[in-house]
DNA sequence: GCTGGTATCGATACCGGTATCGATACCGGT
DNA sequence: ACCGGTATCGATACCGGTATCGATACCAGC
């Protein structure tokens, strides 16, 4: 049932009467190919269906025209924004993304990074800066362009692109405790494997405590952040601190449930209590009750990553070592 | 910069002193080779940081060990959710995926088949039945199994996936006239390129239309389905008409807008309005308001999908032609 | 010692393209 | 008529693996 019967480029030569050689530069547009010679190629072509294989161009060209990307989720809309920037970037170049989901776990990040790496790639666009002593090896040596994504806090590997998560940590901290906020909490899930979310954890605690200040309590979940488990921590925690008069949340999901619950409970949000999440998903503006949070341009970040493998795929020098720095800005939406 | 001195199987061959095919042998546990060799091929690649490369094996191999998913946008979770099914389905079967999104672009949808099927896959899954004629004769004739997924209303190339909109409409219609609704409005986003959203609400209309009713007034936009969308057309539709007792939304992102301009406007949900959406989202149930809604089991369309896909690689004749019908369940969440 | 069978190995021929380089034809200029 | 230059083409050698099949070694059985 296989392919016994592709249609392969020696058969489109021998249609059109001329060599493979021939053949092969009148589809790709090379140049060295009378105007005839082309015709004839491209009406065969289209004639007998020929729909080529990339495998063997690529091996052959030393360079597929595949680009990796490696996201810890998929379940997270965050990341699928981010391939939609990939995929915008690359529209026309005639690159295909691949992808690995590693589930936020340095092992199969490794894995999933190898196995890319094997597909000789134009690029490689890797999430976060920190993984596995191993997996940084492998793209140390990897011959290919590398673009970490959506992190600034660390050395890269080569190239990179996204902007700080403890100083967006930081800066929502400062923001808030402008607002006059002074009894704060924190919501947060998967910490543990969720570097960036932890980085942010960590920006905003460094803030307080430059205030004389600190989290009044803490409620740090396993798992992933969802809407639910944001509403369900909430509950939580407010019923053990019920005079916080700040929530900040790992991210805008766990956010949202909290304000989903506080609106059902008729807490008087933000004047009473604010709720701050990351990232400035599309539904926080349309929200009954205002949340703060900090707006992040993922599709950017995956459309300049793809830019820069674009660059460096055209071999275009400057591309190398690139760091594109991004900056998170603060709605506070009061 | 290149890939000039990517190791190769025969340095790894040479460094264990055997030859290039007992190498390749033993590193892919194919038999007929020793076990001292084994151990000395595996310890050699491990030693020089051999890496492999999936081009040529796949190209030597007449089939690579890549999957093509080709979805109509990445900006909507649902097909993220489907992706991460996907993902799953195929974990630890070696196999990759390779997506290409065609923002419900026929004619992208085209580019976006052909040029999958020039990878060789070891499969195609391709989001819904309406392709166009063109790229509908690339799947036929493609010599790999194709499995469509999220729709069942029409003609599959081959194996799919999923569940009937039409019907998903209807019964959705069904269960709202059994509640006692008797006005109903509809809000839709970009139907005229979302045939399944289409299909939803000609279900829907049908079913209303058996019962001698109809929708007393639509609003279709288009663009994306987005929370601030939705939002924003049922401030309009209800300003036209505020006696609906019902509406219905094209998905759930729509409602979920329409659920919170209705918890602004402190407008009795469900009781004297009930908002009905589509595919059953996380944040549904968390909402401070019940809204109505089919869930869609979109992560398990994605996994067995995936797993039919396996089969065929594996030669599994059953897995051709095999239909998975899902069916939504309605949660009319009062 | 000879035979047949099994386990292990490697030389060779691909897979389907592309890079390279030499061959050929045709041109205008002298 | 001869020459160098340009345009066009194709034979050949790869790219880095794997399938195939024959070679070799070793063993038990007679």
């Amino acid at each position: 049932m296989d392919q016994k019967n592709r249609i392969t480029l020696a058969e489109v030569a021998m249609a059109a009467g001329v060599s493979k050689m021939t053949a092969s530069r009148a589809l790709r547009g090379a140049g060295d190919v009378s105007r005839r010679n082309i015709d004839k190629v491209r009406q065969a072509a289209s004639e007998i269906g020929y729909v080529g294989n990339h495998l063997a161009s690529s091996l052959s060209g030393q360079r597929s025209s595949l680009i990796g990307v490696v996201v810890p989720s998929m379940a997270n809309i965050v990341f699928a924004e981010v391939l939609a920037g990939i995929a915008q970037g690359i529209e026309g170049s005639g690159l295909q993304p691949v992808f690995g989901v590693t589930d936020y776990d340095l092992e199969k990040e490794h894995d999933v990074i190898r196995n890319m790496l094997s597909w000789n790639p134009a690029g490689l666009i890797v999430t976060g800066l920190d993984q596995s002593g191993d997996a940084r090896r492998l793209l140390e040596n990897a011959k290919v362009p590398v673009v970490q994504i959506m992190d600034l806090d660390g050395v890269p590997v080569d190239a990179c692109a996204g902007f700080s998560h403890h100083a967006a940590g930081i800066s929502m901290a400062e923001a808030l405790l402008a607002n006059g906020r002074k009894r704060f909490g924190y919501v947060g899930c998967g910490l543990d494997a969720d570097f960036r979310a932890k980085k942010r954890f960590e920006g905003f605690r460094e803030a307080l405590s430059r205030a004389g200040m600190a989290f009044e309590t803490t409620r740090i979940a396993g798992g992933l952040s969802t809407v639910k488990a944001g509403r369900e921590l909430t509950v939580q925690i407010l019923k053990n601190r019920p005079d916080l008069d700040c929530i900040y949340f790992s991210n805008d999901d766990l956010a949202g449930g909290g304000a989903f619950h506080c609106i059902s409970a008729g807490l008087s949000v933000p004047d009473k209590l604010i709720l701050a999440g990351f990232n400035g998903l599309d539904f926080v503006e349309s929200l009954p009750v205002k949340i703060a949070t900090s707006l992040t341009p993922r599709r950017e970040i995956g459309q300049s990553a793809a830019e820069i493998v674009l660059g460096s795929a055209r071999g275009d020098k400057a591309e190398t070592r690139k760091r594109i720095e991004f900056q998170p800005t603060i709605d506070l939406g009061v």
